[in-house]
DNA sequence: CTGAAAGCGCTTACAG
DNA sequence: CTGAAAGCGCTTACAG
């Protein structure tokens, strides 16, 4: 029986389009008063339902449901947040200067939150800004986040975390060590990612090998520092302090680390930059000083985005699984409504793993 | 006099830190009702307030003003959308592929709408998925979105931008060819800028050129070949059908694109690819035939995103203004609530230039 | 298992 | 220039 809503709300018929010369008037769509009288129950009857509430009887629900389905009904998300206090909306809270790092995590994190009801709302911040932490808050409050997924490097800020405890918010951060509970947390390995990287290097023969960081207040780079000291040792090779440089994860931090370091005497053999981007500027520096890829040096970066194919030769790095981790950072949060007990797989770091191409040969 | 509110919405002095042992209770927000009790008015005089009605005497307006300062009052945008019947978010609609254009015309946006209360809600699509276009307006309608931004090439669909006149959703479109009114676009003068790659091409003595086109459907892809083309007969060269090669503005259909391209007898000089991705593309293809650049092969790309600086040589393409493209867009929309009448400037198209890099050379 | 009343924080429509 | 009432589309708290 079709059923349609007038902007009055009464009940009509639909007419066939050959009986009505005019065009519908504009839709008005319809509410949870309009499913209850349709139903003869009252609304409160209908909310329980959409809240799929166990204390409605099976035969109350279906018939609901049916009209509900015949309707398109959708119950209204703002009238739902305003009256629960909260709202449908998550946010993503970035300031990763990365443009493929932070559309490879957004992409996952869109994917994770598909069909659930629940919309992504940007914001890009600035943790290093005076008033940052009141900034997000405002966002947050205003907004009424149901809660927010964080991407490195404010995701490493403990006292942004703290405010969102308060206020009950419910959060994700996506990070590079375990820096919080598994509730809470979806971590790569990059440690030991990074260590793998190192092994490679040092299988091919390097024992003179150079290392360009990431800027000082990522983890990121303090763990892969620290994974790639411990690759190195594992196999008896020192990382003097002449060999490390500083970089700030952009390509032209990138071209200065690595001529600082190709003007060491003796001149490193390989180089491992802490992403891709510096990886990047290690091959201008290089071409600069003309010295040959890989055959009088070897790269190694991080990241594995698209820049790493388009080099040449192709550089070996770090496959990061980025789209992953944004889907299992919305997933995590979504679950905490649901109130899912966290399985044991929670905790599980997300591997990143080395990627080998033309960057890297046998140190001569 | 510092107020602040409890949970019951009762005035309070501020104590002192040292004054009480127990963390303060959680604040709750202050309301209208707050507002309109400590002025002596009603919550509508309030309201007039907030909406900048002009129908508010002066001091009145002052007084209420001074109030929301002190409790940093900030309307729920919630509340005000459910009597509104629409909300403060606006959609990003996107279905690009290449995530750098994503990126920057997305970070535009943002810029574009910081500070106006409205926020930024994510929405990739599928235009070629058969419910494409009820699942954007489901989306819309949902979200009672204030407006959207649509990228290209979902921008392009003109049955979409019907249905969104129809329900009176704010809308404007990015794109490369004057296809909607000035309060509706943001246009980038592809065309134009691409005959300025033809005539670089020209003026450096080529006359056998290749072009790589875009995939069928965009609307840029027609416009970059279209302006190729007159560029190349200003100067009285011809670009034949040999010369032509479809891409899909991927890497991979570069490379198999120029390929094709270079297999031609006699062998184009100068190759010119719809965007940048695929003009890298043409290096991997060229580096596989032994062609060296520039001297063998020039090469032109269109985007200037940053893998274009990371190739070696560097890459002559086309910048493109994205991030303004995309401020503007913001700007734009929200300029429609304003009421503020279109200005001349609005049809203005943005220009892209063309940036001269290593990767073009005078013909042989 | 179901419902009538009150409320979330705002605005519109109508008065004065 | 200002306000009391009703309403936006939902839910909570309380009854039964």
């Amino acid at each position: 029986m079709g059923v349609r809503l007038l902007s009055g709300g009464r009940k009509e018929c639909v007419l066939s389009p050959s009986a009505r010369s005019k065009p519908a008037p504009p839709k008005r769509r319809a509410t949870i008063n309009d499913i209850a009288r349709l139903a003869e129950v009252s609304k409160k009857t209908v909310s329980r339902v959409i809240n799929q509430s166990p204390f409605v009887k099976e035969d109350t629900r279906q018939r609901i449901h049916e009209i509900m389905n015949e309707l398109g009904y959708v119950p209204d998300p703002q009238a739902r947040g305003l009256a629960f206090r909260r709202s449908f909306l998550i946010g993503l809270v970035y300031d990763n200067p990365n443009a493929q790092f932070v559309v490879s995590a957004q992409q996952g994190v869109l994917e994770g939150v598909r069909g659930s009801g629940y919309e992504i709302v940007l914001h890009p911040c600035d943790r290093l800004a005076k008033n940052f932490l009141p900034e997000v808050m405002a966002f947050v409050e205003r907004q009424k986040l149901y809660g927010v997924v964080l991407l490195p490097p404010v995701s490493e800020n403990n006292k942004l975390v703290e405010m969102l405890r308060e206020r009950n918010v419910h959060y994700v951060r996506v990070a590079s060590a375990v820096i919080d509970g598994p509730a809470h947390l979806i971590v790569s390995n990059d440690r030991l990612a990074t260590s793998e990287a190192a092994t490679h290097l040092a299988m091919l023969g390097h024992t003179r090998i150079g290392f360009i960081s990431g800027p000082p207040g990522f983890r990121s780079g303090k763990e892969r520092r620290e994974g790639f000291v411990e690759g190195l040792k594992a196999h008896g090779i020192d990382l003097p302090e002449a060999y490390v440089a500083q970089g700030a994860y952009t390509y032209e931090s990138g071209i200065e680390a690595a001529l600082q370091l190709l003007a060491q005497k003796p001149r490193p053999t390989a180089i491992f930059a802490a992403n891709d981007e510096m990886a990047a500027g290690v091959y201008e520096a290089a071409r600069k000083l003309g010295v040959a890829i890989p055959r009088d040096l070897s790269i190694v970066g991080f990241d594995d985005t698209p820049v790493s194919s388009r080099l040449w030769p192709p550089l070996t790095t770090v496959r990061w699984p980025l789209v992953e981790m944004g889907r299992a950072a919305a997933q995590k949060l979504l679950r905490a409504e649901s109130g899912t007990p966290p399985a044991a797989a929670d905790a599980r770091p997300f591997s990143a793993h080395l990627v080998v191409r033309e960057s890297t040969a046998a140190a001569k």
